[in-house]
DNA sequence: TTTCAATATTAGCCATACCTAAATATTACT
DNA sequence: AGTAATATTTAGGTATGGCTAATATTGAAA
């Protein structure tokens, strides 16, 4: 006589509930939006897990919910890594375009310094409405950058396609426009405030210092002499023109 | 020998964990704050568990946790219903502070109409920062009420004590000038506002209609006049001179 | 082609945060 | 003192999102 408990199903724990919405999902959209790059790229789970400071077995746990609903977030092949599907890619985007609009009406509306918009732009970009962000983008005029020269999706999700080139990639003797800086150190902003470096403003490597050092920079057409350690100029992004 | 097992310790899920800091505390926090008026009385749960539309039980879990934090949000004695602590009216004022605040930015900066504000206000309370907070009030010039009418508490939390009278306590012939509108229903809202009936205007009750019907209003100095039901004019407070 | 290190996935579990229904207890009246 | 209304406890459910350890897969070097 077969037990009833014979099917037991006893569902292991993976992949066991099914659509989230959350703050946590959206941190994984963008995290594989800012890791595919363009043009676009599968991501591994490890990167993702070492972008988001979690192990990657949460990675793969959250990429099978992902790609399980309905309609699915993510394409994802097991041991092959990711991408976005077409409803998280603009997910994503939405999310992205948030933050950046909230970051530049903080600055330009109600005048945050520039250091400090990350921060709040992180939490608020997940529960601000349509009409919100409809709003603030009006008010704005619908702004093509934010503060930190980030280029702000548009409504439909499409982006200029940047190129932005790394500084480091400059020699000496070199000029390049800033583009953009990272946003989401603000010592390091304070620092290049403090320099005189934002976007748009022109830039001259005057010599790179041995041993990967330092680079000693020109900013604008001052006689300003910067001086830039290689980890802070990764962080900084230039058009070559 | 006694096993290993004796004392068991099967804890009950009740009071299992400690110190939540959540948007479900912050509506407890709230509707405790709300529930227990000027001057200020003990709190039943059941009535919070009507106001939250939730079960007594749960009420009284999460009391017992808002009451074991340290420092205290609420005082709490059982069967005795609660009242906040000083934390906890503190956080409380802050989120109304916080919910008015947003609702008057949302109204004056952001040109939300009227009966939008609370939905988005009731969302982003929970999640702006103090600098935020700050930052709208000055950009507001530190209003005194929300577009409801509704008093904004000071940043110390002190709050104009009110004298809101319920309109129905109106006799018919008697005029008073509407103080402030429940702020949650939009429907209602829309329809106040096609009456002209908001916060500052003057009423003048008409007459009563028979079997608690409804109320004919004068509206202002017009010769308007709002016919409004009974449950319509619930919403709606007023001050008499 | 085999082997092996790097990487990814599965299985099982843990914790938090909320909530519920049903059983039980307390209070405050009459 | 009995009882109806209220409140609390008990036991357990659901959902999210994380973790470790064991296991499996992949792809490149030998």
């Amino acid at each position: 006589m077969a037990k009833l408990l014979a099917k037991q199903k006893r569902m292991t724990d993976a992949v066991r509930t099914q659509a989230p919405a959350s703050e946590a999902v959206d941190d994984y959209l963008k995290a594989i939006f800012q890791l595919s790059g363009h043009p676009e790229r599968q991501v591994a789970s490890n990167e993702i897990a070492l972008h988001l400071s979690i192990t990657p077995a949460s990675v793969t746990n959250m990429l099978q919910k992902l790609a399980a609903q309905e309609p699915p977030l993510v394409i994802y092949k097991k041991h092959h890594g990711v991408k976005l599907a077409k409803a998280g890619k603009r997910r994503a985007l939405e999310i992205i375009r948030h933050h950046r609009l909230i970051e530049t009406f903080l600055h330009q509306v109600l005048d945050y310094p520039w250091d400090e918009v990350h921060q709040e732009a992180e939490r608020l970009e997940h529960f601000i409405s349509e009409r919100f962000e409809e709003r603030i983008a009006a008010k704005l005029g619908h702004p093509k950058f934010d503060p930190h020269g980030h280029a702000i999706p548009a409504l439909d999700g499409s982006l200029p396609s940047q190129e932005p080139q790394a500084f480091a990639m400059l020699r000496p003797g070199q000029s390049a426009n800033v583009s953009s800086v990272s946003d989401n150190d603000p010592e390091m902003l304070r620092y290049l405030a403090a320099q005189g470096i934002r976007p748009g403003v022109r830039l001259t490597l005057s010599e790179q210092l041995p041993f990967q050092g330092s680079y000693r920079v020109r900013v604008g057409t001052s006689s300003k002499l910067a001086l830039l350690s290689h980890s802070l100029v990764q962080s900084i992004f230039v058009t070559i023109k």
